[in-house]
RNA sequence: GAAAGUAGUCGGAUAAUCGCGCUUGAAAAAGUGAGGAAAGUCCGUGCAUCCAAGGACAUAUCUCCGGAGAAACUCCGGACGGCGUGAGCCGGUGGAAAGUGCCACAGAAAUGAAAAGCGAACACUACACAAGUUUUGCAAGACUGCCGAUGGAAGUAAUUCACAGGCGAUGGUGCAACGGUGAGGUAAGAGCAUCACCAGCGAUAUCGAGAGAUAUCGGCUAGGUAAACCCAGAUAGGAUGCAAGAUAGAUCUGAAGGCUAUAAAGGUUGUCCACCAACUUCUAAGUUAUCGCUUGAGAUUAUGAGUAAUCAUAAUACUAGACAGAUGAUUAUCUAGAAACAGAACACGGCUUAUGAGCUACUUUCAUUA
RNA sequence: CGGGAUGUGGCGCAGCUUGGUAGCGCACCUCGCUUGGGACGAGGGGGUCGCACGUUCAAAUCGUGUCAUCCCGA
């Protein structure tokens, strides 16, 4: 699990920020960005596959760490997430079994797109 | 040496860097952290709340014997049946001489077996006869087949008879035809108070705790299906599942109408009796925490009892407990050049299914050599 | 965690209760009709009933296990 203040946490701030409806994909992840706000220190950040995905729990567990694992190394070196509250990852059947250089590239690219 | 069977084991390891949950601690830090199936949810329990604490019927589940177990579509040992050359494996295995139903097609007949048909009159088709169809009647005396001993008829006789009589063998149908195969026997035949072997039924004796086994004798035979209804015996308070539920805090508001009669409606198990509760309109609020939660019908080791399942006693250690939900990522080396199936969410006992590469023990069959 | 349903030609569905013949519509193929096409008419092909085992003389149907899909409740 990543450090408690950026854990995205309860059910309304997920329909919060999937009601933004500010979203973009790569290589099978989609990622919802959420509002904007001022004194922002760290955006709080949610993992999501479904059981639609796949239906053992042992590979969506597999997508989920390697999501996780490739957003803390990026928290770590500094990133400027500019002043946003919220992020959610959606992991799709097209990223499992993947690898975690292929899941790391997706997720950096994916990051460049906020604005 | 090859191919099998059974039981068991293993379920990746080491190092470096960056990380996560829980516990202890002031902190630093230390300890600890998924499985053999955690899975499927197919059975059975504990635990919790609510209803009932009264009766009847229905309903559901189970079904060889003995033992174990809290119980189980559970386990162990045995019996019987089936499969396999064998080691072994598989089996929801009570009752069909209580009753009902079903047994397609074929066949005379599918269960009170047997009608393998026959005769006559009238009508129709037809010119008529022959022949056919239809209708009606008949009840073991008749018909097809086998036989011709006995009796009868014909004939000198051999012999013949759609004569009486005897028989249910043979043929055909079908999964199945009121025991099977062979011999004797007979005119031909037949379980035929004839025989041998076998199946089945009943009785007796012996062995066994029992299922059952073995032997002898008897009469001389009763179709299959209960994973069709059913019968018999046994068992079962019901409903809801840890999002159960408990505690604390906040909230749970306030107002008006209805609450007499009839009918209808809700809950408690499917029904009945019986019992319990209540509604409508306007309006207000709603992102909580802790416990339950892991010390247990437990685990490991040793000893004893038992064929075994299992039980008893003693010692040892405490070994995940989250709540957007922890076990990860990268690199290198190795087993074996690429490690399968798969992730705890209250807990436990089973069953079922998925699973990589090996290893160990015992057993069987075949081949080769001595 | 609990409960329920479905699986049958390429597609959508009957048949299962009460076991013996797998059928219907659309689509497909051939022929006819038409100047040609459509529509219409006639004929034809195609499925072992999700999978496995069992009960039975005989299983899409009965029983058990298993796989997949869908839905509902908290």
């Amino acid at each position: 699990m990543l450090p408690e203040n950026y854990r995205l946490k309860n059910k309304y701030a997920f329909s919060a920020t999937y009601k933004i409806q500010n979203s973009f994909y790569k290589n099978g992840i989609i990622m919802f960005v959420g509002k904007k706000s001022e004194n922002i220190i760290s955006p709080k950040i949610g993992f999501v596959v479904s059981k639609k995905t796949h239906k053992r729990a042992v590979k969506r567990n597999r997508l989920k760490r390697l999501m996780r694992e490739s957003v803390r190394l990026i928290i770590k070196d500094n990133f400027d997430f500019k002043n946003t509250q919220s992020i959610i990852f959606v992991g799709k059947s097209q990223a499992l079994g993947k690898s975690f250089d292929e899941i790391n590239n997706s997720i950096k690219l994916l990051l460049k797109e906020i604005n």
